[in-house]
DNA sequence: TAAGATGATGCAACCCTTTGTAGTTGCATG
DNA sequence: CATGCAACTACAAAGGGTTGCATCATCTTA
């Protein structure tokens, strides 16, 4: 599936895309179309580094902060999602290649993935008890996995 | 109560801190004591910046990147706890004042304070099916808050 | 098709934070 | 008290990300 979840051709996908922004007056440049590109092609979380590099390869004049504006733009019409995973950059991913979060181990930097299901719950009690509609789409949850837990509980 | 909730002199406090890195090789320097008492001293999170500018009145020629290593310090130690509200700056908070998190409405910036029992649900979830120790402290979770949702409803 | 309006971009500067490094401070041992 | 070692610091530089601004591109309407 693409970015879009329609169609496969990737011309179709942009077409589908560039309709979703002009509907809210925002257009489809060569830019944009790039890292749509780059963020669609990717097997899974891909940094601005990432798209930046890949986009400047075949359009060497543009900037980076034309990546994160894009993104941004994008983030905000959820097409691709934003994580955040305490590396000190940040991911992102289609919107469309399923939701889900990530343990973060804090000692040995494991990634673990966790469905989206997993945290229904409290978004459930959130809006009932806070009225508020908590986002919990890529979740970067950080703590300790088993193995490093083990780790100290040998050392003590 | 103090940083570490058991005398109320600062003086003590810092010494018993001033023990706590020492048993881990640590030393209490003018620079860390200064940077301890302007967390202890905050009414609510405090910024490194805001940390910082306290610090430096006293004793100019401190660094800031000193003080974010004596933060990732007592952070380690589990004396402060940092929490990222999304807004590009890491608040400081010490850690025996209690722990509580964070709804942060995206469009607004509000920032609904949510109890810890809220999430001690999921911390369970995570040990058991997924063997891992979560670190659910001062977590900032973004998203909508009612004010915003009627608003985007009203104008659709 | 010309004029105005609005969106998008590149560039530079900036913000917050981290990291490398060389020099210092303080502790421990002989 | 000298020596060695490890912790600590200031400084500078860099990293990831954002922002202000002037310019450019595109769309609309007449």
């Amino acid at each position: 599936m693409n970015l879009f979840g329609r169609k496969q051709k990737q011309t179709e996908a942009h077409n589908h895309i560039a309709d979703d922004l002009s509907q809210k007056g925002l257009r489809m440049t060569p830019q944009r179309l790039m890292i749509v590109a780059a963020v669609e092609n990717s097997t899974n979380h891909i940094s601005a580094e990432e798209i930046y590099e890949q986009v400047i390869e075949k359009y060497p004049n543009v900037n980076i902060s034309t990546v994160y504006r894009t993104l941004d733009t994008l983030a905000e019409m959820r097409l691709v999602t934003k994580t955040d995973l305490g590396d000190g950059r940040v991911r992102y991913h289609p919107a469309d290649k399923g939701h889900h979060h990530h343990l973060v181990c804090r000692e040995c930097g494991a990634i673990i993935d966790l469905d989206e299901k997993a945290l229904t719950g409290i978004q459930a009690t959130l809006l009932r008890d806070y009225n508020f509609i908590a986002d919990l789409r890529h979740l970067g949850i950080s703590g300790k996995c088993v193995k490093c837990n083990r780790q100290v509980v040998r050392e003590t």
